[in-house]
DNA sequence: GTCAGTCCGTGGTCTGACCACTGTAAATGG
DNA sequence: CCATTTACAGTGGTCAGACCACGGACTGAC
């Protein structure tokens, strides 16, 4: 009951004096959203669906293409098209379109970040299943062989974070995370890359993860909160100041 | 410099394997990102494009139909298609098809509401002009005055925790919290709906907001953050009290 | 000077055909 | 009888050319 209402937004600002084309996209999106179509489901041949809703083929082509490239549809040459299971990649897509005008767009993306995984971590310490905090203990373990190796390294601290916004059980949540994860990407292993090598770095990497771990394990919301915020501020401070030694010296390189 | 490498993330999953329209719309894509086409910028006629391209006129709208579909360009019968602003609204409907197959879509919205504000306030705390407080003080008064008006009170409140975000001048946090505005809007307006003639929370509100304004003027992030927390707590017991009121007695219905 | 009508450029749509890919089922060979 | 190969039917991919509908600008009459 309450999923249905949820459809009202997109169609409020369409009004029905629109083409063909975005006639029948909206048909199929609402058709996806309401459920009626669901993921691996495969539509009927373009000519037959051109017949149906009395459009021509090329117009349901274009209204096709379109929920293909958002990521809706996945149309294969000579099969057809299928219903594909919603999918974070477009979220991440429309983000980075949306922040590339944007300057410093890579530190301002850390603060979404930021914002996602403290609020991720509170609901984790009510929500956090056994299995969530075993995997999370798997994945320090993890953390801690892949010291020596960067691209590991930067991966398996991503891989904990994420697991950290998984047990917070909120799908939207989630989702955000993923949506801003290919920017995050970027700064994550290239901080990695420049700062691995630091002592200091790496033994507080290991430390804070697990301090916000064990508060995790302890269900404490405002400490893993606050473990968390000072892992992010002493991982930046240490970032700044690494940076600013390599400028003065840049012989290292 | 940094902005260029920003790029690449996107480019990175397209082989080259793919088809004209696909190819035409990457290019275009690309285009757009990259800042070669500007906002407001005017496309070449269909037909002019389809041959410097190479390729058919059908070929190249699916590809235009696709752009326009995602909100980046904006096609007008008559006179042609122009490059759009990025806009949120796009994002918002990216994250209502990824949402729409999850149970407690609403509830879980809130969540990423609570975590983009929390870290918002906190930015604010630093970075907040004397315009930005200035404006905040004045939708404090807006909100006051419509205490009586369910519609214009929503209203108020979203404004005045928009004003929030906007404050934070974190781009990033704007845009994630403009995407979930219109599912966020929703529960918004139908608890207001709900609530506004009920004394305890109404006075709770207006103390509340006030009580987080007084914080971010005083710059003190922890405090801000704090009760801007308890904020949604005590508005998430009071609406669960009424609603469980009104299931008790729903007389006044 | 103002207003009406015309004209041109634009996107919107259609038709019908042909090509390229895929899976399957029939034909072939062992 | 089984495995391999081949032919076919169904699907999306592309194309060309034509016509319609809309918007703005120019031109003419008033």
């Amino acid at each position: 009951m309450e999923d249905l209402a949820v459809l009202d937004i997109l169609r409020s600002e369409d009004d029905e004096t629109q083409g063909g084309a975005a006639r029948v996209f909206t048909f199929f999106r609402d058709k996806l959203l309401s459920g009626e179509l669901k993921a691996g489901d495969r539509l009927l041949a373009e000519r037959e669906l051109a017949l149906a809703l009395g459009v021509s083929r090329p117009v349901l082509r274009e209204a096709l293409r379109s929920l293909a490239m958002l990521g809706l549809l996945d149309i294969r040459h000579g099969r057809g098209a299928f219903v594909r299971a919603a999918d974070a990649s477009v979220l991440g897509q429309a983000l980075t379109l949306c922040l590339a005008p944007e300057p410093n767009i890579l530190d301002d993306v850390l603060q979404a970040r930021i914002a996602i995984e403290c609020q991720a971590i509170r609901l984790a310490c009510e929500r956090a299943s056994e299995r969530d905090l075993q995997a999370l203990a798997g994945m320090l373990d993890t953390l801690v062989d892949s010291l020596h190796d960067p691209e590991k390294g930067g991966q398996a601290d991503y891989a904990f974070h994420l697991a950290i916004v998984r047990a917070s059980d909120s799908s939207a949540l989630m989702k955000i995370y993923e949506a801003i994860s290919p920017l995050l990407m970027r700064s994550h292993v290239e901080r990695r890359r420049d700062t691995f090598r630091e002592p200091a770095i790496t033994s507080h990497l290991v430390d804070a993860h697990r301090a916000v771990f064990l508060s995790l394990v302890q269900r404490d919301p405002d400490a893993a909160e606050s473990r968390l915020r000072q892992h992010f501020k002493i991982g930046d401070e240490l970032r700044r100041k690494n940076l600013f030694t390599n400028y003065q010296s840049p012989a290292s390189n």
